[in-house]
DNA sequence: TTGAAAGCGCTAACAC
DNA sequence: GTGTTAGCGCTTTCAA
């Protein structure tokens, strides 16, 4: 019966390994912990013991008095559109855990979606539980950023914050600008936009961005081309309604988001027009939607992925103390049709 | 200058809490715990004194004793098709955020995609770092799930495992069975079908299912009348091509995925036939992909969230050491058109 | 019913 | 470069 040799699961301690590498404890923490103070000879002996005893740290004894957890948090405040959120959300979490899997990090993944749930989330992540969190679709009257931030957690938001903080965006003024230019490259003059709501980031980003075409194109602004919707299918129909109303004679639509284009689409088919000759349309790739349109729509696709891997950098970079620029990732037009 | 009042991180801790309460660590402790051998008047006494320091109760630490983690995993082999893991994997993780969400086990979520990722991964969860693992969409040659187990690893699928064990599924069979008992009823007689891979326990069950109702419409099985895909767009296009060499005058399909529909759809279309008028076509709902098409799919609707809370639970129970019975929940015919 | 005390497995001074 | 040792904050006997 060897006392201290393996834990109460039948797994080896760093004890065990100790003994085996014929050295002491902080010998084989130093190995683990890569200390450069440690010799070649002592380095290979503990390789070898860890190697054959199959040691694994243990995270919490390791946790308690590093005070690091290894873990980061993805919170998803879950309180906007499903449409827009899901797909969107699952991208990022692509590129989240593909970045994170490079590393030793683990991820922890939540949602807030009640009060109660947001409040408890507060408690768990203020008490050092992770090292870092991620905000994904957080709106502007969200408690969680700021309470977080208060008790000095390190933040990195998806998408630019209202309050400041550091984020990783996609570039949706330039995005839109793109769609735009593209529409009055092909000859459309009254080009409408569906906007999205305009206390999102999102929203107001991509209206500047379409009337930076507008603008760049030498075509007149005017406030009955623009409607607003809230991204979903069916505010992208109401919109389109609207602005028939207004400005029968309009031939093409930028929709801020696919699901709103798509409902555009469905309202013109409804009533007859034909797309594109009479009406080009052209969306937002939040998602895959688009791709199943008949037929499939032009949209300003978004590196998803990618946001979700320079998100998980950043944040590791902020844990490592640095104060790393807001990144904006570029976006460009795909062009498959209606558009 | 307190001493052992607060953590490095200046958070109060257990004895700082026995301090203002007047009770030793132990008695607190208790009350934490919900430990019945303490008395009204310190209970009332602690739970004033947490409140008042805001007290919050350092995992590490009571990891490190407990050996319990109070952490569950969910584990994503993504090595399968795109269009069949995403929207499936988001509904079922809402499902067990959800569920999770009234619990205090928090949720690790990792992808193990390449074969080094998978063995840090087996790594980790053998190594009491996590107090149960829920799979998705693992594969019959995937070697995790078997390492786990060997470790001893409390385990629940997602899904119907090659290799038997603990798991929540969507009654596959029977959906298909509807599906293909609606187009009968609709005076369909050469019902076609495009399954799923036969190496994937939706595929099989799904195929099952249009033989069962074939079997019950009184009409023939024809070998000729079915043809395989793999869940995708591109593998749906190409088996209806396939069906209407060998049997054009077929009269309605069933696919085994809403993509597959999809890509049967568009085939359809592209060589003139018109929808449902000369073949009515239903898929099978893994997402929401159906809702986009134009017009909407008629498809067979899988409780993608439920069988993540499902999990979930089973997951909790296995923990806590009991055998649940396998969970498999109604899926149920949305029609919606073209079928 | 409660307090005292012994660790859980590890890291990080500190001494050599 | 290495060993020794003192905790990290908590739960859990064991006595009282």
């Amino acid at each position: 019966m060897v006392s201290a040799d393996e834990d109460a699961g039948g797994r080896p301690t760093l004890e065990a390994v100790a003994r085996r590498a014929g050295v002491s404890r902080g010998t084989v923490s130093r190995v683990i912990n890569d200390s450069p103070r440690v010799s070649e000879a002592a380095r290979t002996a503990v390789a070898a013991a860890i190697d054959e005893l199959g040691y694994v740290p243990n995270r919490a004894a390791r946790m308690l008095v590093t005070r690091r957890t290894d873990t980061v948090a993805l919170i998803v405040s879950e309180s906007q559109d499903r449409l827009f959120a899901e797909p969107f959300f699952a991208g990022v979490l692509r590129g989240v855990t593909t970045a994170l899997g490079a590393t030793e990090v683990q991820l922890l993944l939540a949602m807030a979606q009640s009060a109660a749930e947001r409040a408890r989330l507060h408690r768990y992540l203020s008490g050092q539980h992770v090292d870092g969190v991620m905000l994904l679709s957080t709106h502007a009257d969200d408690p969680l950023p700021g309470e977080l931030a208060a008790a000095g957690v390190p933040l990195v938001f998806g998408g630019r914050p209202a309050g400041g903080g550091f984020y990783v965006d996609a570039d949706n003024r330039d995005g839109a600008r793109q769609a735009v230019a593209h529409l009055a490259a092909a000859g459309r003059r009254r080009i409408a936009t569906i906007a999205g709501p305009p206390d999102m980031s999102p929203g107001v980003d991509r209206l500047a961005g379409y009337r930076d075409a507008l603008a760049a194109a030498g075509l007149p602004a005017d406030d009955a081309l623009v409607a607003t919707g809230d991204f979903s299918e069916d505010g992208g129909r109401a919109a389109m309604r609207a602005l028939l109303e207004r400005r029968p004679d309009l031939d093409a639509v930028f929709a801020a988001s696919d699901p709103m284009a798509l409902g555009a689409l469905r309202h013109l088919k409804d009533h007859g027009a034909r797309v594109p000759a009479d009406v080009a349309v052209i969306g937002f790739d939040d998602s895959e939607t688009g791709r199943h349109t008949d037929p499939p729509l032009t949209s300003v696709h978004q590196p998803l992925a990618e946001m979700g891997g320079r998100m998980a950098e950043m944040l590791l970079s902020r844990i490592a103390g640095a104060a790393p620029e807001p990144v904006i990732l570029p976006t460009r037009l795909v062009v498959r049709a209606s558009g």
